[in-house]
Parts: C-alpha cells; structure tokens; sequence
DNA sequence: TATTATATAGTAATAATTCTTATTTGTCAA
DNA sequence: TTGACAAATAAGAATTATTACTATATAATA
C-alpha cells in the first residue's frame, strides 16, 4: 500500500523530469526522496545538512538549485513565507497551510470547502488563476501549551 | 474626505505606537506615511530609496528595523512572499492577495465570501487562528497581453 | 562506445538581513 | 526650563542566504 503510491511518486518524478529533459541523477533522486519523505517544509539548507549524509561531497549550490529546478517543473512547490529563507513543500495536491507564528511551522491541512472556493468574476476575468491556497496564521498547540505553562 | 481617513490612520499609527511604548520619531512616522501612501507593497530597500529624499542621511537599517518594528506591534503586514526580499503591507484591513508568477506583482482584492471563510472545526479546537487570507496565483493582466504580443 | 549536452562540486560573488556601538534625541519629572 | 534617563538612530561590520561561474564528470543517445 505504501509502496505502491511511492512508487507512483517516484514514477511521477521520473517521467516529468523526462519531459522536460532533466537527467534523473542520483543526486535528483535522492533530494526528491528526500522531501518528500520529509513531514516539514524544510528550507535548502535543511535538505542540505540531511542528504550530505548520502552524498558527503554534495555542494550546497546544487541542492538548491536542484530544488529551483524543481519547483520549476512543478515536482514540488514554494511554500509561502514571510521573508525567512525560501521553504519547499512536496506535496503539490491541493492543500492549505497553517503558520505558527510563535515557532513557524508549517502544518498542512485540507478541506474540500477551500478548495472548491470561486474565484471572485471580476478576478478571473482579470488574471488568469492558477493555483490558489488558504493560508492561516496564528498560534499551534504545541506553543499554546508551552505558553500556558508559563 | 481623503483628509479625514488620512487623519485617522496617522491618529491610529501614533496611538498603537504609544500604546507599545514606542516612540513617534520623525523617521517612523515618514517611513508609515510613505509606506501607506505607496500603492506597491515594496520591499525594505524600496522604502530606504524613497525615504533617502526626505532624510538623506538614515541608513538601510533603520528603515528595516523600523518595519519590522511595525509589523510586530501591528501597524504594518508582511506579505506572504517565495523566498524573495520580504515585502510590506500597510493595509491591515481584511483582503486577499494575487501574486503574478511573471513580474511578481501582488494585487490586492477583497471578498466577502473570503473574508467570512469558516475555520474547519478541527483546525480550530487545535490551533489559535488569528489571521487567515486566500492567495492566488497566476499571471496578471499586463503580463497576458504582453505575451500574447510576442 | 563515442558524442554531446547537461549536471556537478568547488569556489567566488552578490544580496539580504541582522548585530554592535557610539551618539543623538525624546520624554518625563522636578 | 532643565537634567536624568530610556530609547532610537547611523554607520559600519558581520552574518546569513542566494546565485553565478568554471572546470570536470556524468548520463543519454546514436
């Protein structure tokens, strides 16, 4: 079961960098498996310090670029923030997201209601819209308890 | 007419920063006054190079500090960015933002239906939301007709 | 297997943000 | 007013984040 749909990710993967003629390198792999096994929305420094495990002699640059790269071909998205370094999300079904703004995570969540939301007419007749996303901001349990402790 | 909301902000710009124990410096109170005025939602350095007419001598530091400063206590947002130069908003106001993939233009809009989003019960008995917005994403009208040219 | 285009590591450069410190400036009370 | 204190500023330096450059290595294709 759990198998079966990473193996329809890494399948994903593969075929959209054949499309767009990128090299489905052991570096690539390995970044791509990387997040998308990770549950946070870790920045290119973060998936840096973690593959350097496997590929010791990696340089920074090419994780981040790979991770730019990408983001450009659609295989994983940039998370929305305010102004800390970039963070990168391998999840790219519809989604919304939940900031804390004490600790800063990032924690995914659906809902059907938001995701069939209209877009406003005079908007869409504007500007041609291609992705939307709720975003919410406020305080997570975890901070809620830590502070109640105070 | 204009006057009059004019007035009101700068009044609701000196109250918070009293309120906060913050002082009404000639430098925060142009670097507001500019920020509101500007139709943009421009960067640290884009509110440094207008505000370098009026004081010829502040340094980038003090403009960054100083937003910063605002958007804790309030006064000012920070726009939900990707990694770019963070960027500030000084509507504080409930609205929504469209975001141009191509020139990265934000616009802002508003919606009735957005603004009274429900927060899904089970985000809501976890978390303390206290802000939420839509953004969408795509390519805004200057763009389309640009590329239609080409 | 040879060819060729692309990717990589390593290094350097740039950009963005934050910190430090000495000085200046407001604010408040007498 | 004036003096004392707290806070803000400017200037420069340091940190951090991101991107660019280049020689070498590698994968895909014929």
């Amino acid at each position: 079961m759990r198998k079966e749909s990473d193996r329809e990710l890494l399948d994903f993967f593969m075929v959209t960098c054949r499309e767009h003629h990128l090299r489905v390198t052991p570096q690539r792999l390995a970044i791509y498996v990387l997040l998308s096994e990770s549950k946070e929305h870790p920045s290119a420094d973060g998936v840096f310090q973690s593959i350097k495990r496997e590929f010791p002699s990696i340089s920074y640059d090419t994780v981040n670029r790979t991770l730019l790269t990408f983001s450009k071909i659609g295989v994983v998205g940039i998370v929305e923030g305010r102004g800390e370094p970039r963070r990168f999300d391998p999840n790219m079904s519809s989604h919304h997201h939940f900031h804390c703004r004490r600790c800063g995570t990032i924690t995914d969540f659906f809902s059907d209601d938001y995701d069939n939301l209209e877009i406003p007419r005079d908007l869409e007749e504007k500007f041609t819209v291609l992705n939307k996303r709720v975003v919410l901001e406020g305080i997570c349990d975890t901070c809620r308890t830590k502070q109640s402790r105070l």
